[in-house]
DNA sequence: TGTACATCAGTGAACGCGCGTTCACTGATGTAC
DNA sequence: TGTACATCAGTGAACGCGCGTTCACTGATGTAC
């Protein structure tokens, strides 16, 4: 692959659609192919070379997504503190999912508000990819519980947090109010075990 | 304001266009208000005499969608048997939210999917009565913990699951797995504070 | 090293579509006298 | 009770828009000889 820019001849046109893509839905605008083309610089068809159709390009930038999603929360478990407790560890892999969400909401909001039911798609492979993780991760911190049950539950937690803040149901504030709030959700939920109700 | 059904004049062109959208919705087509007229038997143009644009009539259509969501949960907790105790109530109404959101998808999308920033709006108000439900419904229950967290947290517990399973990341399956599942995940979440975690 | 040529990766005009919205209009309704 | 008329709630033609996609095309590239 050549990677000369004459004009006429991209190098990596593919890759540059799908960063044009993301800068597009970050920049607020609604998802098209013809406007990433133009973000990317590019005639409206050019695109086809590279992608079947608009869904194709669309689901290139949910994997993109996925992809980086996948990397920030490997990066938060690496960046612990020494000691850090398993609470600790899993507020941290809640704060950076919720916080990719409110950095990112349109890509956030493209990779997950989909049906997207062709089963065997890179796409959805992507998504497993990323519950596995989390399985993994409640598995080791929480060796006597059921994981699939817990991973769900807090993978729902987190992904609650996320879609509420993203559509204006709970006030998003700074960064780190965020923090808090997953931290106290995942308290205060950690702790009702321990608490007497009222019944 | 006339019943009659002259085939002129409507009768109640407002409620049959909320019931349209709602219908079209549900029939899986994508929101607009042509298509909500032609479904409702009327002009294009019509709408206009009830709805200053496209946006208030979907607002006016999320309205809706949270006064019955909001039913349906009310329903879900006076409907209990006697005795029931606080995870059972809990998991209830987690039941019939998630159940609302899987019989109604692209209304609970539409209730939710949008940032909808206009602090004052109908809208707005229906959304957070359903929040003071939740947190008053989490006093009561759980009277000795922080009812902003837990309510906080208890919701998006259930907002995830929701979208989770409407975007196909966790199987839907039929009507009594979503039971048990959030069942399960409460249940998950609740005795996680009295298991040995792996650190 | 030079050249012919196949292939690749773009262009740009054109299509049909459904959309939101405007406008001037008109039929139906209900009220004042 | 009958009629004139204001108001209300619809119509339907028309607009401009951006979209996804097709098509025949052409410039650039790299390879075989």
């Amino acid at each position: 692959m050549s990677t000369s820019r004459s004009g006429y001849h991209h190098g990596d046109l593919r890759a540059a659609l799908i960063t044009a893509a993301v800068e597009s839905l970050e920049a607020g605008e609604t998802f098209s192919l013809r406007a990433v083309a133009r973000r990317a610089g590019v005639s409206p068809t050019a695109p086809y070379r590279h992608f079947a159709d608009r869904d194709a390009l669309e689901a290139a930038v949910a994997v993109e997504g996925f992809t980086d999603l996948g990397e920030d929360l490997r990066r938060a478990a690496e960046t612990l503190p020494e000691g850090a407790s398993a609470v600790d560890e899993i507020t941290a892999l809640g704060t950076a999912y919720v916080s990719f969400a409110l950095r990112r909401p349109a890509v956030f909001r493209l990779m997950f508000g989909n049906a997207c039911d062709d089963a065997d798609s890179e796409r959805v492979r992507a998504s497993r990819t990323l519950h596995a993780v989390l399985e993994q991760a409640v598995a080791r911190l929480f060796p006597a519980a059921d994981p699939a049950s817990l991973s769900t539950a807090l993978w729902s937690l987190a992904h609650g947090l996320a879609f509420l803040h993203l559509d204006g149901k709970l006030r998003p504030g700074p960064a780190d109010e965020v923090v808090d709030r997953v931290r106290s959700s995942v308290v205060a939920v950690l702790s009702l075990a321990a608490v007497p109700t009222g019944r």
